[in-house]
RNA sequence: UGGGCUAUCGCCAAACGGUAAGGCAACGGACUCUGACUCCGUCAUUUCAAGGUUCGAAUCCUUGUAGCCCAGCCA
């Protein structure tokens, strides 16, 4: 019933064709910085292609460029990898542990003819490259000898030669259209300390020569990758047939997905911590693995996500709103749902014994009865939400004002009676009187009140920031401006609220989330919070709830 | 302008010559101790365009159009 998606569809063929007889798979990121939503796509898909076909998954550094890596993006990595899910067992391996491996290979190609070294500088290489739409000039060095080559070799190797100085290229065709098939250099001089070999080599692999060697090491069957490596497929097969691999892997690659009016851009994140817009990559606005974990996203929500999106050769970009769907998907049935009041105004019972408190239990997840019930104080003097009242109700509103009768969640019916205004107008107190028989929330004489409002008793409640996420971007205009600057709102970028939440919060570190009723998912932010002090991010915010008619002037 | 790839609803995405799945979003309505959830209904006579082949075309052929990628000693 479930469609295959075109990898899969591959998949079954090879397997179907005797191509290959097992799926293994591969994560093989650069340890350059940190993973973002885009990554987990394609972690899970490799992730869940090996699981599928009870295949195996690998985690893979690609580390041949020492200029760029460092070891701590490789633990953020892992421990973003783990945190998804995507269990790789003991096969963590290093594109470096193969570096003796790539050596030989260099050498086999040389021996073979396959490959030779040139004197060309950076800027000649260029030149001699071609365009797009001409052909390239081969190389003067091209024809070298097999000795002269072998001598030179060793000697980048030794560390005779000055970064630059001398390459080695593959010996392909300096006529081919692709331009990756011109003489594409696969070693380069550089005199740098590796994060892991540290200073053994001074010659490093370039990556089109390097990966299908770290693919065919590990037996990868499928390796995929994004599009942008399509044009160099036919490169990544020369090298796995020239270096002669009995069962080569196959290269398929697949479009990025993106989300909609999101950051993502490595220049513009930068520019956002530098200016004290956001306090890092792991902001909660922002996208990468660790925000998303620090903003409250569970790796359930993130795969759910990826499974959606599907898989496809189209570029793509996904609306924020479908992330959003799966958090709340992944949490409603799972996470204790709790009264906040987060714009409070005092609502006062005047019926209601002075100085009495009384604690009803409440369900705390009336769809899920197995997370268990709480107990919550109720007294004379309450806080609700500022939008849960009005003097003058529009038609349909169904919530307090005066002669109203509504449900207080979980305890009493109260009937709106009158409220105090400051000398601007603003309510500042409303008063109901309520029905003692209701306790609970039902009348026994069967009457039934139209709106339940959630509420806080104003003595007990917890005093508690809250961090409502208001849109990154501008939604009207997207990310970038057309001069290629950030559009941002900073003014709406997080609003500090503080916020009446019910004392059951002091239990907040034994769950990850609540849902605070009518206000959506929070996360208890655990970096800086102690439990007397607490900070909810928020996830996701539920549907509007009642909005205003326009006003006809 | 050379080469590679892609084009199906606002956003993802199936369909593999047999008469356009599904999800998100949106919009109706029912239900409700959250204006949430849930439920039920609506949402592509048409697949970038124009021709052609065929009993039959999103699928095949032609010719166009639009978008993405490639000229790092990055990955």
């Amino acid at each position: 019933m479930e469609s295959k998606n075109f990898i899969e569809q591959i998949i079954d063929k090879d397997l179907a064709e005797g191509v290959y007889d097992t799926v293994h798979t591969r994560f093989p990121p650069e340890p350059n910085g940190y993973l973002h939503i885009g990554h987990a796509k394609s972690i899970l898909l490799n992730y869940g292609l090996a699981a599928e076909y009870g295949g195996k998954f690998n985690m893979r550094f690609d580390d041949t460029n020492p200029t760029k890596e460092k070891s701590e993006f490789v633990e953020s990595i892992k421990a973003d990898v783990k945190w998804l899910g995507a269990d790789y067992e003991e096969r963590l391996f290093f594109a470096s542990d193969y570096f003796d491996q790539m050596y030989e290979g260099a050498v086999k190609l040389i021996k073979k003819g396959k490959a030779y070294v040139s004197d060309l500088t950076a800027d000649e290489m260029r030149e001699y490259r071609g365009t797009l739409t001409e052909p390239g000039r081969d190389d003067p060095n091209r024809n070298r000898s097999v000795e002269e080559n072998l001598r030179l070799f060793e000697e980048m190797k030794e560390g005779k030669y000055a970064d630059g100085e001398k390459t080695l290229r593959a010996k392909i065709d300096m006529s081919s259209p692709n331009i990756n098939m011109r003489d594409p250099i696969i070693y380069r001089v550089a005199h740098l300390s590796h994060q892991n070999t540290g200073d053994k080599w001074c010659i490093y692999p370039m990556y089109d020569y390097a990966h299908p060697i770290e693919d065919a090491i590990e037996g990868i069957t499928h390796s995929i990758c994004t599009l942008e490596f399509e044009d160099h497929r036919p490169l990544y097969n020369w090298v796995v047939t020239e270096l002669e691999y009995p069962h080569p892997p196959k290269q398929i690659e697949f479009a990025k997905m993106y989300l909609t009016n999101v950051v993502t851009g490595k220049r513009y994140i930068k520019k956002l911590v530098e200016d004290g817009i956001v306090d890092g990559w792991d902001d909660p606005r922002l996208v990468s693995i660790a925000a998303l974990r620090r903003r409250g996203f569970t790796p359930e929500s993130i795969r759910l996500f990826v499974e959606l999106c599907g898989v496809s050769k189209a570029n793509s970009s996904a609306e924020y709103s479908m992330l959003e769907y799966c958090i709340r998907e992944d949490l409603k049935m799972k996470r204790p749902r709790i009264m906040a009041v987060t714009d409070p105004v005092k609502l006062i019972i005047d019926n209601y014994p002075e100085g009495e408190t009384e604690w009803l239990p409440v369900v705390n997840n009336p769809e899920n009865e197995s997370l268990g019930s709480r107990e919550v104080p109720f007294s004379r003097e309450l806080y609700i939400e500022r939008e849960d009242f009005m003097e003058e109700p529009p038609k349909k509103y169904f919530r307090l004002f005066p002669g109203n009768e509504v449900r207080l969640m979980g305890a009493y019916f109260v009937k709106c009676e009158s409220c105090e205004k400051d000398e601007a107008g603003n309510v500042t107190v409303v008063h109901c009187t309520y029905d003692p028989a209701s306790r609970g929330g039902n009348s026994p004489d069967g009457r039934k009140v139209k709106g339940t409002i959630h509420w806080v008793s104003a003595a007990e409640s917890v005093k508690a920031e809250v961090r409502l996420y208001e849109n990154i971007i501008d939604e009207e205009k997207g990310v970038y401006n057309e001069d290629g600057s950030l559009n941002l709102n900073p003014n709406s970028l997080t609003v500090l609220k503080e916020c009446r939440i019910e004392p059951s919060v002091k239990d907040a570190k034994a769950y990850e989330s609540f849902q605070f009723v009518r206000q959506g998912f929070f996360c208890v932010d655990c970096r800086d919070s102690k439990p007397e002090n607490l900070v909810f991010n928020r996830i996701v915010s539920l549907k509007s709830s009642y909005v205003l008619p326009k006003q006809e002037n």
